[in-house]
DNA sequence: TTTTGAGTTGTTCGA
DNA sequence: GTCGAACAACTCAAA
């Protein structure tokens, strides 16, 4: 059996693949932002009136976002409970392939892959992504395996590790394009769910955003806690682009944007940091942080990316206290002690001693002289002063409580 | 209906 | 250097 692909609107190049196929059957996996399902249940029910029989399964997440429900009925709004309860009914077992395989009728013409001009041609920054990633079912299932054979057994403290390459699954880019799917990773662990128990939980973190996008379609637009939407952000097309190319002067928060930039993917503890300082540090509106990690992310994700800007703003459900804000040189001396990540991301100060690091700024100038780092010119001093930022943070988000 | 306990990942300050 | 408390008030979920 071949993939036949096709380009068009979806409904009318389903339409031809019936006439040119002769199904009497059409079969999806089913999707969850609002613009999908609205074109799915057209189509579906388009599809039925015309005595074509269909049938949707969900193929992307463990349980369907509609059916873990409180006490009360309610979707759940809180991860904790919520995650306490979808374990109850999560299948470990998969489902047996089928006895049969599928064939057409005759064979079918499709379109070649490389001419759709997927990928950009005239660029050299896809080319650098590609030693990050190995792309296809093959590449996700290896991970997998390279994963569980080892770094899950160190996950709960390395995972915090920016610096350690497979501290991590890096199953996020596969997950988001369903070259594997959450079932596939849950059954592979279903015999140790007490060592995968951390890692698990990550997954479990995935479904709740797919919960919190399925009853909220415009989390990656709105406040999620209304009472946000009279907070004023601050408009700095100035710092927002020093964020987004890694020039804050914070070499921890610029590792990760220009980590982020260079390979597609983001740290997990690095976001939060990175997050955290456009948000609180800046006061830019998360809407702003969540379009450019969308845009750069080999692993963006409807759900998981608005839900989690979501939370480091403090807007979201569940959210992160306003009083948590990272500091962006004690985050990096706490997780990147050494300055190993610093100095893979950051060539410009890699022969700063490890004390000088993390906050340049504060390093002797004969010292600073001596590891080539002048600042202002080849690296940037600080974009704000920690100090100065948390207390008007602070400030901005104790008035959201009393307006 | 009311009550109770809890809520991913932090930082700072002062004893 | 280490440790505990404070940093607000609110909403959620279950009993």
């Amino acid at each position: 059996m071949d993939l036949i692909i096709r380009k068009g609107l979806t409904s009318k190049v389903v339409d031809i693949l019936i006439e040119q196929s002769g199904a009497s059957s059409v079969y999806w996996n089913r999707r969850y932002e609002i613009e999908n399902i609205e074109t799915d249940t057209e189509i579906m029910s388009d599809l039925k009136k015309r005595g074509i029989s269909v049938k949707s399964f969900n193929a992307n997440l463990l349980s369907e976002p509609w059916s873990i429900k409180t006490k009360t009925g309610n979707y759940y709004k809180v991860f904790t409970p919520y995650w306490r309860e979808a374990k109850k009914h999560i299948k470990t077992e998969p489902l047996p392939s089928p006895k049969n395989a599928l064939n057409y009728v005759k064979k079918l013409e499709s379109l070649e892959i490389n001419n759709l001009n997927l990928v950009p041609k005239n660029s050299n920054w896809v080319n650098k992504m590609y030693p990050h990633w190995t792309i296809g079912s093959k590449g996700a299932l290896q991970a997998l395996s390279n994963f569980a054979n080892g770094p899950i057994n160190n996950y709960g403290e390395n995972r915090n590790k920016p610096a350690i390459d497979d501290g991590t699954s890096k199953l996020s880019p596969h997950l988001a394009f369903g070259e594997i799917s959450p079932r596939q990773i849950w059954s592979f662990f279903k015999d140790n769910l007490e060592v995968a128990d951390k890692f698990l939980t990550e997954i479990g973190w995935r479904e709740f955003s797919y919960v919190l996008l399925y009853n909220n379609p415009k989390l990656a637009n709105e406040n999620f806690k209304e009472k946000f939407n009279t907070f004023s952000w601050h408009n700095s097309e100035s710092s927002l682009n020093a964020w987004k190319t890694g020039n804050t002067g914070y070499p921890f928060v610029d590792a990760g944007m220009r980590q982020l930039w260079k390979t597609g993917w983001q740290h997990n503890r690095v976001r939060m940091v990175t997050a955290s300082f456009l948000i609180k540090h800046l006061l830019i509106d998360w809407r702003e942080g969540e379009k450019w990690f969308h845009d750069t992310l080999v692993d963006a994700d409807p759900a998981s990316n608005a839900s989690g800007w979501q939370w480091v703003a403090g807007s979201g459900a569940d959210a992160s206290p306003y009083f948590r804000i990272f500091n962006p040189f004690s985050q990096g001396e706490k997780f990147d002690p050494e300055g190993e990540y610093i100095k893979k991301y950051i060539p410009e100060l890699k022969e700063l001693p490890k004390k000088y690091i993390h906050r340049p700024w504060e390093a002797p100038l004969e010292i600073l002289q001596k590891a080539n780092v002048k600042l202002g010119e080849n690296y940037p001093r600080p974009l704000v002063d920690h100090k100065f930022a948390r207390k008007r943070a602070l400030e901005a988000y104790a008035n959201l409580n009393t307006t």
